[in-house]
DNA sequence: TTATATTGGTTAAACGATTGAACAGATGAG
DNA sequence: CTCATCTGTTCAATCGTTTAACCAATATAA
């Protein structure tokens, strides 16, 4: 029945009666191939339409044309939005993604590891979990002789290509805004500081509190996983003091949306009681009311770059060069959560 | 340099000074291999981290152990649910699964098509875009012999296994609830009508209507892409006419969002002067203001029935078989946009 | 004792494409 | 007329595994 089994390079060999080498040379433009039989050889490939065999190119090539992602959550749309764009620029030169998700947890991040390595992808393109502080199972794919590529989250001990926003610059745009907004008791509910961005915002967050001639306090600066649930957690927990903040600045959308619930919830006026602004422009930002002040951090570019750096590096082959880190800059979106007029 | 070569079956052949396909078949434990040399074939393989080359496993096998998944957008929760859930199943078979996005766009589902039966997956599970109509390209992988299955949207014209929910009873729950608001006038904003799922919520909205002894009134049925915009435009045209519906059923989450938001606009109070009500249980369907009533689709379900389905194809590799049509129910949630107390 | 199973492998071909080396025929130089 | 060169192709090995067919040695049966 169907079960058409595909034309190979050996039947177009026979139709024309030459050699499979003849053919797979002439496909390949050799130079040593006359004009004749070369167009002779493209013809009847297209004919019977003729495709490759992947598996046993790759397997004679050794190179799989994969390339493997790993993000940490598929839904974030900051996440979706940029392995959309990776695949767009590198389904363009020929490569296909296989997408994974760390889902935020160390161990599958590991697994992700290994089966995309099993794989035999040519490069991975990556952002860290939230879970993971042990780098080891990332230093395997280098030991594999591919490229790592790393956004958003990167480590720089991994001392890998990267690209990202310039989270330090983000908390100072935060921070500009709410004084303006004459906020003065401005509370920082943060990711692990174990992960380079969240540290780089916690460090912007206070320096910029310097600035400004405010003064730090350590009651107003918590961490956690940021979900949502995460912020209802910390914005309950900031109620209970005394001394209230009237800024809330969040690492995360979903954990600014979760504070933001607890802050209806206890008819607390946002932004005139407390201001708040969350980081990444997720969609929902603008579609809850009070919409949510946000960071855009150009998913779009992030993705694009990352891909080119694999392009690059894959290219080169040259593993040993010094590692390259893109850093764009990050856009502040006012929206009303933190709008005093 | 790093690069170290993988180990091959050669290798662990050359160390135990035997052939490298006694390894293979003490690997995978073939009867005729005694115990003693399998286990030290064993132990050399774990001892020198072996892996077989899937790349030459899939070659002679003639089988790549890869599943692509087509979605018309990877951003949409419901879809990205399903997807992860199809992902789970399969990595625990041995499978890997690569995704592609069609965005809702004919062309790019055909290239899309092209990219997998070129990678040789060994089977396609798709859900087909809005845009589509011709549907031979779908007819191409059968042709290459490997299973199709599809899901949400589904076409028994293709007659594969597919699986979705009961869109004509989900119509049904969702006049019954607006009837028992005492709705009279309920307008239904749909999906284009030569996709399966639309047309059967429009003829269980115009089957439920008839029920509760309500008329079908024409103006009161649009048809369009169900993109938020689409949700505005048609929320637009209904409150341009002289008697306006007292409720508005549409068929996905964006398109209500997108009445919701002209509604809010107009100062039209939800649901005391319109009620509404979406589909697909989209996240920000709880986090908007009024929150929007809508319909659960069960997509983690969904996507492991997929998975199932293409298993069990696969399996017996038996494409003869008469078409397997899982259809889930639907469960209505209701929240505030509809609930007139 | 001879024929027959059984055990535990080995050999070799195959999957489909690529590629350096070899080779045959035509052409040109000396 | 011979040797070298060029052209267009074929040969054969290779990537890493799998598997049907084969073989030698030992065990079993008649």
């Amino acid at each position: 029945m169907a079960n058409k089994k595909n034309t190979t390079i050996k039947d177009i060999a026979n139709v024309l009666g030459i050699t499979p080498s003849a053919v797979s040379k002439a496909l390949s433009d050799h130079p040593r191939i006359s004009v004749k039989t070369k167009e002779a050889v493209r013809e009847t490939a297209k004919k019977m339409d003729y495709r490759p065999n992947r598996l046993a190119v790759s397997l004679r090539k050794g190179k799989s044309n994969l390339v493997g992602v790993i993000v940490p959550r598929a839904k974030s749309n900051f996440f979706s939005s940029i392995v959309e764009n990776i695949e767009k620029s590198l389904n363009q030169e020929g490569y296909n993604v296989i997408i994974t998700q760390s889902n935020e947890s160390y161990k599958k991040e590991c697994s992700n590891i290994d089966a995309l390595l099993q794989i035999q992808v040519d490069g991975i393109i990556a952002s860290i979990s939230n879970d993971t502080t042990d780098l080891n199972h990332y230093k395997k794919i280098e030991q594999n002789g591919i490229p790592l590529i790393m956004f958003d989250r990167g480590m720089k001990e991994l001392e890998v290509d990267s690209v990202g926003i310039n989270d330090y610059l983000s908390s100072h745009l935060v921070i500009e805004h709410l004084t303006k907004q004459s906020c003065k008791r401005i509370a920082h509910i943060g990711g692990y500081s174990h992960i380079r961005i969240y540290k780089n915002r916690l460090k912007g967050y206070k320096n910029a509190l310097k600035k400004y001639n405010l003064p730090i306090l350590e009651e107003l600066i918590l961490e956690g996983d940021l979900t949502k649930q995460d912020g209802r957690k910390k914005m309950t927990q900031l109620l209970k003091l005394t001394k209230r903040p009237d800024a809330v600045y969040a690492s995360g959308d979903y954990a600014a949306l979760g504070a933001l619930q607890v802050l209806l919830e206890n008819n607390i006026r946002v932004p005139e009681d407390i201001a708040l602004v969350g980081f990444s422009n997720e969609p929902f930002t603008s579609l809850v009311t009070p919409s949510i002040t946000t960071v855009n951090q150009h998913s779009e570019k992030i993705g694009q770059i990352a891909a080119e750096l694999f392009l690059k590096k894959n290219l080169k082959s040259d593993l040993e060069k010094a590692p390259e880190y893109v850093v764009l800059e990050p856009e502040l979106i006012i929206r009303e959560s933190s709008k005093r007029q």
